[in-house]
DNA sequence: TCAGTTTGGTTTCATAACGAGACCATATTG
DNA sequence: CAATATGGTCTCGTTATGAAACCAAACTGA
């Protein structure tokens, strides 16, 4: 049977999972935030078979995540670009990279070295943070009684006074 | 031919998605967060098919990401709970969530009420931050020379002064 | 105690997605 | 004008997914 879909799932997680949660489409979207736009830059650069590719950027486009724009004299060019919700993927990509970093560290290399263009200090490290800055991990965080349907598509747990996570 | 991996790719994020980054294993995860730990709750809440889900959490176990406990008085029960490894996944799963709940509105739902245990206070929204706490765009990051071979596992554009994002 | 249920799987099979490579039409370059 | 770059599409063989059936080892309840 075909691949599930969650496009009407009410998990938001799902449903951003159905828009970029499959296995190149965060890869092509961390791309075009390094400054790819072109479809045989992308092609090249990921290994990624260009029928696959075209039918990733296709459904970015449809999602809003990158646009597509003709850039050349008489339209025979195009360009994918970020839209603001693709670029809004960028604290999802970092916090992954930050996860790969520490706990599958590459081989040869060092981590990311993200910095503020205009201090030049590095980023902080992605965290959950309370509302004073503090991070906060899964056990340290719950959900109102109010929202107790909101967290999952259908939890088992659903009913208790406080709903925790871990 | 096979779904290309990314064991060896020297793109972390790349490495990362290789564990997590197909349809289930982070919603997988995301239900461990909210408490669930037995197979067969993990399938109702997930509708995942058996064998689908039995791949998964052994992948996930062998990634480290979920441990797998016996818990029957004669070892026929089992559970899988989060390792530390698998915790630290909360901030990427958040952001995924913060992003969904954005652009991608539950149609009948508010977005994640997620609080603070200790004060009762909603966490921040999840930000790449500078130093001093501060968000930052994607354009306002940048990669130092050093490290120019770092971001991209083949940039096209490697070799610049300063790497952007965007 | 013994049938029925829960749990955690495995097996089989049809369908969908993926990857490689060939092919193609339209610019652009030399 | 020929070669190449660009952005695709098409076909085909391989792989992954999902549904349902099947299974064995506890556990439950009457």
């Amino acid at each position: 049977m075909a691949r599930k879909r969650f496009d009407d799932s009410n998990c938001s997680v799902a449903r951003a999972l159905n828009e970029v949660g499959d296995w190149w489409s965060l890869l092509i979207v961390l791309h075009a935030m390094y400054g790819t736009r072109r479809f045989v830059d992308f092609q090249k650069e990921l290994g990624i078979a260009r029928n696959i590719l075209c039918d990733r950027l296709a459904r970015l486009v449809e999602n809003d995540v990158l646009r597509k724009e003709e850039v050349g004299e008489h339209g025979s060019r195009q360009e994918y670009r970020l839209t603001d919700k693709g670029r809004e993927l960028f604290p999802v990509v970092i916090a992954l990279r930050q996860w790969g970093d520490k706990w599958n560290p590459a081989p040869n290399g060092a981590p990311l070295n993200l910095r503020d263009r205009e201090t030049g200090q590095p980023i902080e490290p992605m965290a959950v943070r309370s509302a004073d800055g503090k991070p906060l991990t899964v056990r340290e965080v719950f959900v109102p009684e109010d929202d107790i349907e909101t967290p999952l598509q259908d939890s088992a747990e659903a009913g208790k006074k406080q709903k925790n996570m871990g």
